[in-house]
DNA sequence: CGGTAGTGCAATGTCTCGGG
DNA sequence: CCCGAGACATTGCACTACCG
């Protein structure tokens, strides 16, 4: 069926071309109506073969995985997904694995970056903390959940790609579209900003913390005052960039380890204040937390207080950089 | 109440990679 | 070389919250 909206053209009026819209407009709305009995025929359809499938079977019986889970559900765990990706871990380069591993009970979070084997007790121990209790158990090794967590992760990630990178970048960098036209050009304003250093006339490279566009005011090298987040250049988001070779994925963990690190040592030497202030003005006392060694439960307690009352405040400084070479 | 911004999501296209 | 699967980016619609 042909519209009758005027055909499109440069020289159109604006009520001609303001009928061309109206017209891609109603089609686009009967496209969607068509899509949406479409979809409702496959869901009859389904619900119908279902039916013929419930039908008892002979044989024994093998113990079924969850594979599908309310809508409700699905939806919870997509939120979560995204939910992930902005505040845990970007990448989970293999939820699957992570996910059948078995939880240690040794697991120590300051040793989450020593190997591979603590980075995924790591990033179990932030499934389990993000998901909730109905979900822990068999059915966190569903394939119905890893693929709906992974999906939605992967949604997030695109989402945020797109919208940072092509919405927002002019703004943020300050820059005009000509640096944004191709990767060269891109790669020629930006390089330098996140951390490319030339060390001699064959070998270069991306600094992982002497980067200008991750302090306020760059100095020329790590500033522990001045650091700050900034965003990044490659055109595709990966766990390794393509056009830059930066591990992307790796760097985060770092990160991660650095500011895990600084809020550590930031825990360990406020203990270690109260200690000294416990021992100067209490040297005597049943309740010193320094040499009561008889008294550990007491020492537990307070530290236990001394961690929530940190755990509280959130304004952390982070601690000096971890060297990676 | 209407406009706008933010967000979620499905559809779709491109690209890469591995298997036959 | 072809094909399918998977990863990723982009687009546009729907929905919601907020604001004047």
């Amino acid at each position: 069926m042909r519209s009758s909206s005027p055909e499109l053209s440069q020289d159109l009026t604006a009520s001609e071309l303001y009928k061309c819209i109206q017209a891609a407009r109603d089609q686009q709305q009967k496209a969607n109506n068509a899509r949406k009995e479409l979809h409702t025929l496959k869901r009859q359809l389904a619900d119908v073969t279902n039916t013929h499938d419930s039908a008892p079977q002979h044989g024994r019986k093998t113990k079924k995985m969850v594979d599908s889970g309310s809508e409700e559900d699905t939806k919870e765990i997509k939120k979560l997904g995204h939910k992930f990706v902005m505040m845990k871990m970007i990448w989970l380069p293999d939820l699957s694995g992570t996910i059948h591993t078995k939880l240690d009970d040794q697991y120590n979070h300051l040793e989450r970056f020593e190997n591979h084997a603590s980075k995924v007790q790591g990033e179990l121990v932030d499934l389990l903390d993000l998901l909730p209790q109905k979900f822990h158990g068999e059915i966190m090794q569903s394939k119905w959940l890893i693929k709906t967590f992974h999906k939605a992760m992967q949604n997030q990630r695109s989402n945020t790609h797109t919208r940072l990178r092509n919405q927002c970048r002019p703004e943020i960098f300050d820059c005009m579209a000509i640096n944004l036209f191709s990767i060269e050009s891109h790669r020629d304003k930006f390089r330098q900003m996140i951390g490319y250093v030339e060390r001699d006339n064959r070998s270069a490279r991306y600094d992982r913390f002497n980067v200008p566009s991750l302090h306020k005011n760059y100095n020329g090298s790590f500033d522990i005052e001045t650091a700050r987040w900034a965003v990044s250049a490659d055109t595709t988001l990966t766990v390794q960039g393509v056009q830059t070779g930066i591990n992307w994925h790796a760097d985060l963990e770092k990160c991660i380890q650095y500011l895990q690190n600084g809020l550590d040592r930031h825990k360990a030497s406020v203990l270690k204040l109260f200690r000294e202030w416990d021992e100067l003005f209490f040297p005597n006392s049943e309740t010193s937390l320094a040499c009561n060694n008889d008294d550990k439960d007491h020492e537990d307690q307070t530290m236990k207080d001394v961690m929530n009352m940190l755990d509280a405040d959130e304004e952390e400084a982070p601690a000096e950089p971890q060297t990676d070479e």
